[in-house]
Parts: structure tokens; sequence; C-alpha cells
DNA sequence: TGCAAATATGAACGAACATTCATATAATAA
DNA sequence: TTATTATATGAATGTTCGTTCATATTTGCA
């Protein structure tokens, strides 16, 4: 720990601070949709089992899915673009949002199987 | 998405919630102190590769290691506790603790791997 | 142009949270 | 018992944050 810096916790606060919201966890798990999944059984996104897949969906859609307004939604999703969670891509009138690495999608893995896991020790 | 439940939801959030707050990262990295690890090379826990390894501190050590208070550190550790991301053991006048279990060494593995390596795509 | 659809933004409000200070509890030793 | 060490807890304070509402911006199309 001793050689863990400052900035380093810094951004892990927020890195992890950003991601723990019901509301950005919604979208971010929208956008882990494995039911859109077109890959096949060998795919190796993620790396995690259940929650495998990665998707990009507009503003309007996650609003709709998540059953939030889309004010709401559009200022989570610039929360999630400004620690870096999300990226975009611009297609006319809308926004196309897709969760941004493998590390976003391993965290979200990790903690999925935390809490849907019952007590196993170690 | 539409099968993770909203209890599953509040969980998530709580967990990262949990773990987004600098004191408590501190208090977290300090439980995982490869200075103090004596395990080998082949030493499985955790499965990461920087921040691998788990040991049990008491309420000072921790509070004097981060340069924080007690108060503080007790708050925090009582945070850490009710969340359940970390056990107990006492002896004596002391509290010993430890991380709880090999996922929550992962989620720090991760987020510390996220925010250290630069710029890789997917 | 002007209109409609999609997204972004600013202000405001209430709730939640981290920290400090003072004090309380628990366990050990003399 | 009393004193000492280790840890926990309650109250108070200042700040941060999520959400809503209203409105602005951007793009495509008639």
């Amino acid at each position: 720990m001793k050689d863990v810096k400052f900035t380093t916790i810094k951004k892990m606060e927020s890195l992890l601070e950003t991601a723990s919201d019901a509301t950005r966890l919604k979208i971010m798990l929208a956008l882990l949709d494995d039911d859109q999944c077109t890959c096949g059984p060998d795919c190796e996104c993620g790396s995690c089992k259940a929650l495998h897949c990665m998707i990009e969906k507009c503003v309007n859609d996650i609003a709709f899915e998540i059953e939030a307004s889309q004010s709401l939604v559009s200022h989570q999703l610039k929360v999630l673009k400004d620690a870096d969670l999300v990226r975009t891509r611009k297609e006319g009138t809308r926004v196309y949002y897709s969760l941004k690495d493998k590390h976003i999608r391993l965290l979200l893995g990790v903690a999925y199987e935390h809490v849907t896991e019952e007590e196993g020790n170690d």
C-alpha cells in the first residue's frame, strides 16, 4: 500500500464513485445486455461469465429501457463519459454510448458476482 | 440487463459506494500490503498481479499507516464491516481487520489496473 | 428557411455523506 | 478497585450529489 500514490487513490475513488449509483449501474448494465449479443460461445469479451457482451445504445433507448427520464439519463451519461467509463459515437441526431473498455466490464462482472454469489470464503 | 433484479442493483450500488471513498480505499489497500506477504511465487490469492496479498491489521496500526485519526478509521471500518467488505477477529483489546474475500481483492485489483494502465482499447 | 427529433445543460432542492470532537465501552494489568 | 490501552459511537457541520423541471443546442428534413 505504501507505494500506491495519492493520485492513484484519487483515480480509483473517482472510478468507483462513478460506478456506484443505481441509475448509472442500470445504464451500464443496459450496455452489457447479452440478449443482443451476436458472438459465439467462444467469445472472450470481458472475461466474465454472466455479463459478458458489450453493445451500444442511444440515449432515448437507454432511458426507455431503464424507465428513467431523458434528462436524467443524459446527465448521468455525462458523468460516465467525464469519468471515462463510456465512449460515444455520433450518428445523425443520435449519440450511441458503449462501455469504455474491458476493465469496466470486469468491474461490473466482479461486483455482480460478489452480490449474487452466496457466502464463499476467500 | 432485463434480468438483473432491483435488489441486485442495490447491492452492487452498496458495494461500489462503500469502496468509493479515499479513506476506505487506503484502509483496504493497507490490508493488501504485499510487504508483509509471506507466500511464495505460486500464490494464487486474489488472482491479480500487483495487489495480491491479504493480511490483517488492527485499528491503530491502520490509522498510523494511512495517517488518519483513530476515530475516522474506526468509523470507516464500521462502514466497511456493515457492507461486508471486511471481516474481524478479536484478540484481547485489539480487533484485527482483513478483507472479506477474493471478490474484494479482485475489485481493488481491477480498479487499480484501470487507473494505472495507459489507454488500452477494449 | 422553419419544424421536429434527439440530446445536452443550468438552476434549484432535498438528501446523503465524510470528517472532527468529545465521550463511551471493553479488556487487561497492577 | 483503579488506571491504561484499544476501539466504538453520537452529535454537529459543511459539502457533495441525484433528481426534476424548464430550456437550450444540434441535426436532419420538408
